[in-house]
DNA sequence: GCCAACGTTGGC
DNA sequence: GCCAACGTTGGC
């Protein structure tokens, strides 16, 4: 059973990769996952030991760098919290909707890789993140464009 | 700040 | 089940 990879998108000023690399153990639960495709990803594909690329969205868009999970998908109680931002109504304790996931800190890149140097490298053409509109915050990434995309940042 | 792309909601 | 209206994401 091979690792898998995978791309996490956080808005830096909200969580960033330096937070990450400032929590305890450089560990974090990655909640608020409201999107039923990424949903299905955390909840059913994801394992411990797949490797995952930081992606800062929205402010100086980037891969910061690289993370583990750490455990697996399990609900999101943060749902269930009427006071919270992620609370959602709608989702029962008995049938949780939402799943989480922890991320560990591998590495953070000397230098992020922009979004419009991606954009230029040949062999990531048909990148998730790189599709015009594309908008989900978990996505699954092929081999050899994990592959490539470390070699550029080393 | 603009706006394209996308997901969700709700009337019918 | 269709689809218009609306809200959100996120690059630029």
């Amino acid at each position: 059973m091979s690792e898998k990879y995978w791309l996490l998108k956080t808005e830096p000023e909200t969580f960033s990769i330096d937070d990450l690399k400032n929590s305890p153990k450089k560990t974090t639960t990655w909640e608020g996952v409201r999107n039923y495709q990424a949903r299905n990803m955390i909840r059913d594909e994801m394992s411990r030991g797949d490797l995952v690329f930081i992606y800062h969205s929205v402010k100086d868009p980037g891969i910061a760098g690289i993370g583990k999970i750490v455990r697996e998908g399990y609900p999101d109680h943060f749902a269930w919290d009427p006071t919270h931002k992620y609370f959602d109504p709608k989702t029962k304790q008995e049938s949780p909707t939402w799943f989480m996931i922890d991320v560990q800190l591998v590495k953070k890149f000397r230098s992020p890789l922009s979004l419009s140097f991606l954009r230029e490298q040949p062999g990531l053409e048909g990148m998730e993140l790189l599709r015009k509109g594309s908008r989900l915050s978990v996505q699954p990434v092929r081999k050899k464009e994990w592959d490539l995309i470390v070699d550029l940042a080393e």
